[in-house]
RNA sequence: GGUCCCGUGGCUUAGCCAGGAUAUAGCAUCGGGCUUCUAACCCGAGGGUCGGGGGUUCAAAUCCCUCCGGGAUCGCCA
């Protein structure tokens, strides 16, 4: 709603300096706390019409003509700003907008094909709490990007065959594989003793050298020893990303680009350029043009490929699959995703977005699955569910353990992801259990529960017979400023979608989610609803709460955390 | 040492790319509010040299330079 708001006043500022003989591209428009929206485009012009910004935003304010039904309801001068406000009919129609399009609320309006890949953890181990930071952006991204409109699959990029998986794969064979655990955290138990071995007897990282040389060949016994090595890993990191809601369409392997011969032929347009040359028999890519000093090495000196080799012909692939590629990728990446894009496109191929994010730390360093130093999703997700169910008993204590088990469950998860969301991508965050455990006053619960409470008071007006959705309602009758605020938020949700859509960043939805939660707080607080003074004003408040509810679930539903009806 | 990211009240943080009206929230602290739709709530108060310094501009948290602090990275790992 607040985009076609923002296109009327676009539209209808640049009529309005048109019939003064200006024409400006950059109108200046921007939130404010005095307007809904306002424009400083009198800064721009004041030196180009010898007037001083004051006089000439008055004169722009008068010019701007409003048909009847324009969802500009004020336009007003204060020194050199242009304030604009929204109309009646904005309000009115967002109410009906709303409980017209329901789940689809604050969306469709991008199109085209993309491709987007975030997680390809190395199956190595579990995931820790460093790649959750990965899956819940990419994750989230997905969801609005999808809301935007787009056609969006997400793709787990599967190392199969990197020195990381010979290891594995060599660990299985000479310790011990405990069944008991779960899959992903046996296999890093093993691949932290072969790591600790290979260090101790550095002669042994031979036998890794000729295990990745038989991959290459395409041995077919080896190769089965690492596809079932990392389909065991995968599939215990599967289970714990869809336990966070977070669900890839589908993970293609590293191998299957070696299999196929692109990694080979990618290799022979490289070479095809003349930048490459051999250095200590490894083929590097000159890539000085593009401003790496850096040559990019494509081939080991035993002639088998790296991962960059396989994320070229990987992307190749990508691109020519979809309209846009986009990777999350943690910081480590940032040289060498450079160096992948250049290297694409000094051979003439489609080019990723690539959002990074920065690392989490331990308060005691870096962590490393190697090492064993790392903090296991799993067991961040135990943790906090253990906590969110003393929450839930402490508060329902009448409630059945399969509603208190399923509440915090969704609590858990949902206190989890907004606390990876709320803080941009590119801040280094250092991993504190007692905060993560803390259920911040305003995070994802927060929104669950103003959600269960606008649903609350929806099913109590069922019960007594008072709410009877189809019945027309009129929302002209809605005019306390807690109303109109929350309508008013309720309504810039397409923007929200649509920026953080354009700019790839998943955050402003999360703190969007938080003060549309507070908007429906102070209006459930203040006004009266199933008490209402009369009939008429009973049922379009009841209206207003059932919108609330569906841009609520909405933004939940963005950011990946379920909306309970009751908690 | 080179390159990139970050540095905003006691703690966490928005805004920075597209410079403009009293710098955004949360946590914590202090005070007020449950006979009324779930108080996982609401209202109010105190608290900030926007890391330091310089520059550009009518105007800088935002752009440029420099220094300091933290993180990442610098060819045969991914």
């Amino acid at each position: 709603m607040f985009l076609e708001f923002k296109r009327q006043v676009s539209s209808a500022l640049t009529d309005a300096l048109a019939s003064m003989g200006f024409q400006v591209d950059d109108l200046g428009l921007e939130p404010s706390q005095h307007a809904d929206i306002a424009s400083k485009v009198a800064f721009r012009l004041a030196a180009q019409a010898k007037q001083n910004p004051g006089e000439l935003a008055g004169r722009i304010a008068e010019a701007i003509f409003l048909p009847d039904d324009s969802l500009i309801g004020k336009v007003s001068a204060v020194g050199p700003y242009i304030n604009i406000d929204v109309s009646r009919s904005y309000i009115d129609d967002t109410v009906f907008m709303i409980r017209k399009e329901e789940g689809g609320f604050g969306g469709g309006f991008c199109q085209g094909r993309i491709l987007l890949e975030h997680t390809s953890a190395n199956p190595n181990g579990p995931l820790h709490v460093g790649h959750i930071r990965n899956s819940v952006i990419g994750d989230t991204l997905r969801r609005v990007l999808k809301r935007a409109g787009y056609d969006v699959e997400t793709q787990y990029y599967v190392n199969d065959m990197g020195r990381q998986i010979a290891i594995v794969s060599w660990a299985l064979s000479q310790f011990e594989f405990d069944t008991t655990r779960k899959p992903d955290h046996a296999i890093a138990d093993v691949y932290i003793k072969a790591n600790a071995e290979l260090s101790a007897h550095p002669e042994k990282v031979s036998e890794i050298d000729s295990l990745m040389q038989q991959v290459e060949k395409g041995d077919e016994a080896t190769i089965k020893s690492f596809d079932e090595a990392v389909a065991v890993a995968v599939n215990g990191i599967r289970e714990t990303l869809l336990r966070m809601n977070v669900d890839h369409d589908s993970f293609p392997h590293e191998s299957g680009f070696v299999r196929s011969g692109a990694v080979s032929r990618i290799v022979e347009e490289v070479k095809a350029t003349g930048r490459t040359k051999v250095d200590g028999g490894a083929l590097v890519v000159d890539l000085s043009d593009y401003g790496f000093e850096k040559s990019l090495v494509i081939q080991r000196s035993d002639g088998t490929s790296l991962y960059t080799t396989r994320d070229l012909a990987y992307h190749e692939w990508k691109g020519e699959r979809a309209d846009r590629m986009i990777d999350v990728l943690g910081a480590d990446h940032k040289l060498i995703s450079g160096q992948l894009k250049a290297t694409l496109n000094a051979i003439g191929k489609r080019e990723p977005e690539i959002v990074i994010f920065e690392f989490v730390s331990l308060p005691e360093g870096s962590m490393s699955t190697r090492r064993g130093k790392f903090i296991s999703a799993d067991e961040l997700l135990d943790k906090i569910e253990e906590q969110a169910y003393a929450e839930v008993d402490k508060r329902r204590p009448e409630m059945p353990g399969d509603f208190k088990k399923d509440v915090a469950r969704n609590v858990g998860i949902g206190a989890i992801r907004y606390d990876i969301l709320k803080v941009s991508p590119e801040k280094s965050t250092v991993f504190d259990w007692k905060e993560a455990l803390d259920f911040e006053k305003q995070g994802g619960p927060f929104i669950q529960y103003s959600h269960a409470r606008a649903c609350n008071i929806l099913r109590k007006a069922q019960e007594d017979g008072l709410w009877d959705p189809p019945r027309p309602v009129d929302p002209s009758l809605l005019v306390e400023d807690t109303e109109v605020d929350l309508i008013k938020k309720m309504a810039s949700f397409d923007s929200v979608i649509e920026a953080s859509a354009r700019e790839l960043k998943p955050n402003s939805v999360a703190i969007y989610a938080r003060e549309l939660a507070e908007s429906f707080n102070q209006f459930y607080r203040l006004v009266p609803v199933i008490g209402a003074e009369d009939e008429e004003l009973r049922a379009v408040r009841l209206a207003l709460v059932d919108c609330a509810r569906i841009v609520l679930a909405n933004a939940l539903d963005t950011l990946g955390i379920a909306a309970p009806e009751s908690m």
